[in-house]
DNA sequence: TGATTGTGTCATAGC
DNA sequence: ATGCTATGACACAAT
């Protein structure tokens, strides 16, 4: 494992990317293991690796010889490879070793080449083709489009930027094929001609039939049929014409993009984040008219791809872009399925520097969200999972952190021992979708603005820019301010012991570890006092609801009441009428009626009924002699 | 313009 | 001792 690890210390990293993808029903994973070269050596020299559940194949058109060059080499554009860098062959015996059981040389273009495959031939053949012209900067997924990618104009961005051999690339005229011509140089025209991409494709395809392990699951080489010359297929012009967001799948989802950088090498140049949007808008968009762009920035707020500055970038750069595009193409065309999507306006959303959480698509961490957030610090990617070098590892690590200088970056990486064999050094990114806090207030807006916002989207802009600040809370501002790496709803929410470690593990001031605790406090308090509220309503609601139903109660009881008196009314009336005719048919010793003015009936304990006169009554005496007078 | 309402915050008590 | 929760009181903004 020295070349790896020597490979790992040089700078190289590792990029995972699992890609689901859904092809004409079928769906398929991908594992992609991109080796990240180091600086030193040039974005070309790429290498793409198929994981053990990879079904990505080799396809390096450029170099036949392959790899990113040899110790010692020199650059076809002059440039000094580092002679440390270790051999191609020996980083795939290296990385074989690890367990990927295949390993291709192919760029980046490979996977998107590669998923056509596992569709049909005429999905391979169109998407082969758009991915070319996408990867190439997308300007057409036409024949004609094709050319315009190799020549320049909105062709290949890396192209582009690559120097005066691809200045002499644009004048030549070039048979359009399905491969993105190599910025590289002298590569370029190998492949240009279509012989070495005929190679590349039949390698590819051989491949497929070569390495049964590397079949798609569910898919045997029989289902996909091969065309018997693929270059063949590949310089026909109909191959050109399949749309590229109709060939792959709508729901080809992005699950998990992971780079593990060793060290900060990869660090983003912040003035330039509006280049790895470039390739993506050339998908959208055919003008190629440098005369359409103004210096730097295209007629839709993007860098010409013939900014000079695009010539300088080192692989690092354009390996970050690349991968930038692929995913911003995956997700928009996804999105772009919805009604009312304009991704134009929706990549300069993205694009904007200063991006907030009022983008966020769900800051409560939607995983799925394609937020993207290009601060001068940090580029997290959101799903994306994009992290360029320690420093924004730290920003990423710390979702919807403020952005700020911490003076132990390595601290606010989290380390994944269990990644891979290279864990000594290698930092696991983790990726978190809430994007609170990457403004800097001392920091205007304008000055950091790469481009401009044409028309509709400075509207957008203005309403986005409106909103994210008048969503960020005090305390979120005050976060802001004092550059407080964790977002409000990461203080208040971590347990009390993950909220200590964390304190721990950081480097804060005590003026951020004070105002740290008072966000937690203020915002528990806060929580404390909105479900004290809510409690207190209900009990109110509660004692209403109480007060209701005792006054039922009472109306109930009231009617009872009056029910009983009138029953017991009727008895006094009953026992009057009684009482009455009782004393009617009473007589005296003389025959004479009873008067019930003198005389009271009045019951005994045994039932008997004694006629006793009211005095004697009054005085308790019973007059039993009475008795017998009754009737 | 004042009353009402909702919300955030502080101080404090209790667990 | 510390942290969390509950709650009264106050301030402030919106309605």
């Amino acid at each position: 494992m020295k070349h790896l690890k020597r490979w790992w210390s040089a700078g190289g990293g590792l990029l995972h990317l699992t890609l689901l993808l859904s092809l004409a029903g079928l769906r398929v994973d991908l594992d992609l293991y991109l080796l990240l070269p180091p600086p030193t050596l040039l974005r070309d020299e790429l290498l793409l690796l198929g994981g053990p559940a990879s079904s990505a194949y080799a396809l390096n058109p450029f170099s036949a010889s392959g790899g990113w060059g040899r110790a010692g080499q020199l650059h076809p554009k002059g440039r000094e490879l580092d002679p440390a860098a270790p051999s191609e062959g020996q980083l795939l015996r290296e990385v074989r070793a690890l367990g990927v059981p295949f390993i291709p040389r192919t760029r980046v273009d490979a996977w998107l080449v590669h998923s056509v495959a596992a569709g049909s031939a005429d999905e391979a053949h169109g998407l082969l083709g758009a991915a070319a012209a996408s990867s190439a900067g997308g300007a057409g997924a036409s024949v004609d489009g094709g050319s315009q990618a190799v020549q320049g104009g909105g062709g290949d961005p890396r192209a582009a930027r690559s120097g005066p051999l691809d200045a002499e690339e644009e004048k030549a005229p070039v048979e359009p094929t399905a491969q993105v011509p190599d910025a590289g140089g002298c590569a370029s025209e190998r492949h240009l001609n279509g012989t070495d991409t005929s190679f590349s494709l039949e390698d590819l395809f051989q491949l497929l039939s070569s390495q049964p392990e590397n079949s798609l699951e569910g898919i045997s080489l029989g289902d996909i049929p091969l065309p018997g010359s693929i270059s063949d297929g590949m310089n026909s012009s109909a191959h050109y014409h399949v749309n590229f967001s109709q060939a792959i799948s709508q729901d080809v989802n992005l699950h998990e993009a992971i780079l593990l950088c060793p060290n900060n090498t990869f660090r983003r140049n912040p003035t330039r984040t509006s280049q790895s949007q470039e390739p993506f808008l050339q998908l959208n968009s055919h003008t190629t008219n440098p005369e359409q762009t103004l210096p730097g920035t295209n007629s839709t707020g993007f860098l010409s791809p013939v900014d000079n500055h695009m010539r300088n970038l080192t692989s690092q750069d354009l390996l970050y872009d690349l991968d930038v595009n692929i995913f911003d193409e995956i997700n928009l065309m996804s999105l772009a399925t919805e009604d009312d999507f304009d991704p134009i306006d929706v990549s300069q959303l993205f694009d904007e520097p200063d991006s907030d959480s009022g983008l966020s698509l769900d800051s409560s961490h939607n995983s799925t969200s394609v937020t993207k957030s290009n601060s001068s610090q940090c580029v997290c990617e959101g799903a994306t999972g994009y992290c360029t070098d320690h420093e924004s590892s730290s920003h990423h690590d710390l979702e919807g952190a403020v952005g700020g200088d911490f003076p132990e970056p390595s601290k606010l990486c989290h380390v994944d021992q269990s990644d891979s064999g290279f864990h000594g050094d290698l930092t696991f990114q983790h990726v978190f979708h809430n994007h609170t806090y990457h403004l800097q207030p001392s920091a205007p807006e304008s000055t950091s603005e790469p481009f401009s916002w044409p028309g509709r989207s400075q509207k957008i802009r203005s309403r986005y820019l409106e909103d994210t600040d008048r969503n960020l809370s005090r305390d979120e501002q005050r976060a802001k301010a004092l550059h407080i790496p964790f977002s409000v709803d990461e203080i208040v929410g971590m347990p009390v012991d993950s909220f200590n470690s964390m304190l721990s593990r950081y480097y804060l001031t005590d003026l951020q570890v004070s105002l740290i605790r008072d966000i937690r406090r203020r915002g528990k308090n806060k929580v404390a006092a909105q479900n004290c509220r809510k409690r207190k309503l209900d009990i109110i609601l509660n004692l209403e609801n109480d007060v209701c139903n005792l006054q039922a109660k009472k109306e109930t009881l009231k009617r009872e009441r009056t029910q009983c008196n009138k029953a017991i009314n009727i008895m006094k009336q009953k026992l009057h009428d009684l009482y009455h005719d009782v004393f009617s048919r009473l007589r005296d010793d003389e025959g004479r009626p009873v008067n019930p003015n003198h005389y009271a009936l009045q019951c005994t304990h045994d039932g008997s009924v004694l006629l006793v006169p009211k005095e004697l009554g009054a005085s308790g005496h019973k007059k039993e002699t009475q008795k017998g007078k009754r009737k």
